[in-house]
DNA sequence: TATTGTTATACTCTATAACTATA
DNA sequence: TATAGTTATAGAGTATAACAATA
């Protein structure tokens, strides 16, 4: 007999060379998987700047839209306003963001980035540009912008469905 | 004066037009938008068969591989052993996995769907295709492929980056 | 009455650490 | 000693509901 081929459950190796059956030819599953490499890689890269991707991606959007306020935010990223305001407590508590009463409406807060708030989103910004120059890397020179397109045709066509 | 345009803050609308900034155009983000509608459509079209994408995809990967254990089950999606064994307990609650010893190792559990999960299961992934033609109508023809090849190519790169 | 934000509470998903039983 | 699995526990991240202050 001739070697045997390697197969799901070989004890030698202790890898997990188990098989994703059908879940590998999903977009939906795939889109998970990278996902979430995205997300650990980035929670590696982020290290001693303390900032998790979601973190960041408050940052920018108080610096994109300064004197926003928490409802307006929170519509922004599909998220309750009972879940950014202990968010938001935690990035003034370090002095990363500035909450001051709005003018036109004393209910409401107005979000801006304080010095120290725009400097680490700065540090931040440099680290998710290298994690996007590591995915250009895999693609062909305009993939890029045509990966990007694709996937807000996907979010909106799936958030239309019935 | 003309028509004002519209502005972010608008207070008319009500509607969140604030602006995304940079993170429009980041990969890393737009994934996670698109994850995020896949996930979210996943669970609005699950209904009545209250199963998560979670645990669609540990049923799948029971059913291609039979008789595999918790720890290998775990690996093939980068969770802790700790994390599958109550996720299991729930699946065998439920009557669709039948966890039996295995045969050649007493410590491990054999895993396989018992009729009832491979009907759920198949129910499930029925729901699945229906999202996986909603997105495919986003895509010119023959570019869904390239979508996962591009997408696995980036885990990859992003799993192997320091 | 409606809206902005806070708080109490709860649920899901995940991990680490300590453990038991087996190898 | 090492491994498969369980359990206790904890920490994110999310939501709903009730509430206070203001519109």
């Amino acid at each position: 007999m001739g070697r045997r081929p390697r197969r799901a459950g070989d004890k030698q190796t202790g890898r997990s060379d188990a098989d994703l059956g059908p879940l590998a030819g999903y977009v939906g599953y795939v889109l998970r998987r990278a996902q979430s490499a995205s997300f650990r890689h980035l929670e590696r890269s982020a290290g001693e700047l303390a900032l998790t991707p979601g973190q960041f991606s408050q940052l920018a959007a108080i610096e994109a839209n300064p004197g926003i306020n928490q409802r307006r935010l929170a519509a922004l990223f599909g998220l309750d306003k009972s879940t950014l305001s202990p968010a938001m407590e935690a990035l003034v508590a370090r002095n990363l963001v500035q909450r001051t009463r709005a003018a036109a409406d004393a209910r409401a807060w107005s979000l801006t980035l304080t010095a120290q708030g725009r400097q680490l989103l700065a540090r931040m910004q440099a680290r998710i540009e290298a994690q996007e120059r590591i995915i250009a890397a895999t693609l062909a020179p305009a993939e890029r912008r045509r990966l990007v397109a694709v996937l807000r045709r996907i979010e909106a066509a799936l958030d239309a469905a019935e």
